[in-house]
DNA sequence: TTGTAGGCGTTATCAA
DNA sequence: TTGATAACGCCTACAA
């Protein structure tokens, strides 16, 4: 592989003068140098090595992104957006698992990204990454549901998990619903948050677990059969997220059980698929790829401005969105 | 941030003693020293800085992932894998879009990975990127569809995609479905593939586009519209991926036709999904996230293994499969 | 068991 | 307009 000292000799210069040109530093060259060291970097195929010009410059044109599960539509559809910002940009774009923070912050202990993006729950979180940046080049943003409140010290754009919970069930409760299963997954999620909220509604209501949800729309299925044994049985199904309630769709119909006469159905998160699947979910809309756009954005501008100024900690606060379709309507008479 | 000799100034050591024992390399030091190294490490938050190390020892410890669409669902997990798999070998996972090989070109050129692994279509394309490893450490893998042979230079995991569309096309010529309409996208793919299958099946077939397809569902749900104004009308439709599909069995139900009683639909893919629409759907399962995986984890072992050796072209062939279920049915009587 | 010295490839400062 | 020179932080012979 080429080096800058290669360029620089077939041309008969020093390094230097080849780094200025290259980097188009102003002590602008003779045009005629500037065309030989062009030609001559081109012909051997050169290209500054990135670890090397990282270590000297502290700067890598890298956002690591902190995302849980990249193959949920969301993140997925927020991590392409991200890729195309980033691109536009001279980033690359590096991707962290998330399970907690830890992988972040090594990352950044060990210089590999400029800016790290936090995408995941819990938003307020990304507050710890703080401490970790070891450069003042180094900036950290966040996007994603709030649980509590947002985080301080950083920017941030989110929305608020509950609220969204709160629009569904309140959409539910005014078609006459009383009895509500929510469908939980096997982990622990917006459990608190649904009880909470179902209470404040004088619903009453049941949570449904499952072993497994490696497969969630099997995961979802399991889970309306679950539902229709309960006694009394309930009239609506509120699923923690939209694969569990195309899942229990599916259970549902091979059940014999008609949406939305029989049950109502509602989802969390509004994937496209949701409009497209038979009939359509009624969801709430979680604005994931919009934070992650907002914030990245903030991001980007911050690294890529002249100005040295730090990016300043803000927070937005987007809205969720309840979609009403075809999966709900008023419970069968009777109940 | 604390560097190496901070350590070294602080334990009373020489900055060579500190790196020997952070990376326990063997000349032992003594066991007291060793333990003081260890705790000023720790206590003053000390970590190797990546583009440092990556200069000196010309490893990243990155893989690169080309990939086309890292929201569609099948990159998604296979990107998601990968993810894993790297993180179990201590790589880190940077993503390129990969549109052609130019992106992935450069972060090899520039030392930004130790490991490419190409993973979209056309996988012989994959070829091109020998000439751009600039270090004998670098690898290069593939794994995708192959849309004409295996790739010649490298290792690579693959399957035919025509294989996928005859065994498609076969199933509905064994129904007795003679028109088909072929649900093709914005962009050309498989058309000529999918003209030369159904010439071979003496199939009488119509390809139909759309301007969009930024949303898939919408646009198989509009192609399925086209599709029944054809005349004479197919008895079939077979789409160029499930999201197209399901979209099409979105708008057949909205036009009133049943399926599969008044039209068959046959996706390609396999996604999950395509098990939980109404009626679950018959498709063709491509085995994306098994060829990432062998391919990545041939790679990050030839990485990782302590003898030099290189990685041995060679290529692994999968097979694509047909998964029959229940919008497939003969055609309607008197077709 | 430990320290010294040199270099990885690049950029930046300063002097010419 | 250009060229020395000195970092950047780390690793690894080699010498002690």
């Amino acid at each position: 592989m080429a080096t800058i000292r290669d360029v620089a000799e077939k041309v008969g210069v020093s390094p230097s003068t080849v780094s200025r040109v290259l980097n188009g530093r102003r002590g602008y060259c003779s045009e005629s140098t500037r065309r030989r060291v062009l030609d001559a970097a081109r012909r051997l195929n050169y290209c500054a090595s990135a670890p090397a010009r990282a270590l000297v410059q502290g700067k890598t044109n890298v956002v690591a992104i902190g995302c849980e599960s990249p193959d949920d539509p969301h993140p997925a559809q927020m991590l392409a957006a991200a890729q195309r910002l980033a691109e536009s940009h001279g980033f690359h774009v590096l991707l962290s698992p998330a399970e907690d923070s830890s992988d972040l912050v090594r990352i950044l202990r060990e210089q590999r990204a400029d800016i790290v993006l936090w995408a995941r729950s819990a938003v307020e979180l990304a507050d710890g990454l703080l401490d970790a940046v070891s450069n003042p080049q180094q900036v950290v943003v966040a996007a994603g549901p709030a649980n509590t409140a947002p985080p301080q010290g950083i920017f941030a754009a989110y929305w608020i998990d509950w609220e969204g919970i709160r629009s569904a069930l309140q959409h539910l409760a005014a078609l006459g619903h009383r009895r509500i299963a929510f469908l939980a997954g096997a982990g622990q999620g917006k459990d608190e948050m649904f009880k909470v909220e179902a209470a404040k509604l004088k619903l009453q209501m049941h949570v449904v677990y499952v072993d497994s949800e490696v497969d969630k729309f099997a995961a979802g299925a399991d889970m309306a059969q679950h539902a229709l044994r309960l006694q009394p049985r309930p009239t609506a199904l509120f699923a923690r997220n939209d694969e569990f309630a195309i899942g229990a769709l599916h259970g549902l119909n091979e059940a014999g059980v008609k949406v939305p006469d029989d049950m109502s159905v509602v989802g969390y998160g509004g994937i496209p698929a949701t409009g497209y699947c038979h009939p359509p979910l009624t969801t709430v809309y979680t604005p994931f790829l919009e934070c992650g756009t907002i914030a990245l954005q903030a991001a980007l501008q911050a690294c890529t401005s002249n100005t040295k100024s730090v990016l300043q900690p803000a927070t937005t606060k987007l809205e969720t969105h309840l979609m009403v379709r075809a999966t709900t309507a008023p419970p069968p008479r009777g109940q």
